[in-house]
DNA sequence: AAACTGGATCAAGGGGTGTTGATGGATCGA
DNA sequence: TCGATCCATCAACACCCCTTGATCCAGTTT
């Protein structure tokens, strides 16, 4: 099997995907990208118990996805740009194992194209 | 709220990380990136039983990130790479949004870079 | 036609995940 | 100090998803 390599571990790759994977949780990454909002900033804007998105975001900051931040009462919470662009670096490293169809993407953020190394091991037992 | 501008519609790329999100799915793309296989293969590689593999290949399949080719009894699964540009393409719109480092990504897909557009919606009710 | 093989599908069961309402801790204003 | 506000956490419940074994279907072989 191939396995891919890449900084990110898998695991936390997926847990990420999983992370994303979710309606509500999306449209809080959607809402956070604008701007860090306090969680009552987000039950009003969102209509949903203050609970459940504590659940949430809860959810997305154990998958490295979001950062807080504590003010008095209130705790702003963020993007987490680092762990985006390391996503998108996994799904990069991903998507060009499918070669079939020749390059499908490269990152800016390291300054050299990265090369695609990976570790063949033998498919049957 | 922001919303990604995107040809990928949301919930496809939803239904894309959530088919992701999965340890042995990610295992079913790993193996199937070096070359298309048929499910018998898989449950030999994977030591993974025939009814589990189909069911998750169907899944894996319904978010469109394969395609399956018959041939006689065997059915040769493989990767679907212009989904897996999609869902990149997708990720990264959505990484950009955290513009607060700067730019984290340009894919080389298309040939100019593309400009990052979002519809933004009033936060509050 | 009958037997065999590769694969999809189904029902049942179990475990993980999200929702809800209530409770508690922490901070701030009076 | 007391009440109010913001937020996390908890228990209970419901639901969804995965697993398992059995069955069925289609294509092949004899």
């Amino acid at each position: 099997m191939i396995v891919l390599d890449h900084p990110l571990p898998s695991d936390k790759a997926q847990a990420m995907l999983k992370a994303l994977a979710d309606p509500l949780r999306l449209q809080l990454v959607q809402t956070l990208a604008s701007k860090e909002h306090c969680v009552c900033d987000l039950t009003d804007a969102l209509g949903q118990a203050q609970s459940k998105l504590s659940f949430h975001l809860k959810v997305l900051k154990e998958a490295g996805l979001l950062l807080d931040r504590q003010e008095g009462r209130w705790i702003h919470y963020r993007l987490n740009p680092t762990a985006f662009q390391d996503l998108e670096g996994w799904l990069c490293a991903l998507t060009r194992l499918c070669k079939t169809t020749g390059q499908s993407c490269s990152l800016s953020q390291e300054s050299a194209p990265t090369p695609v190394s990976v570790s063949v091991d033998a498919l049957a037992s």
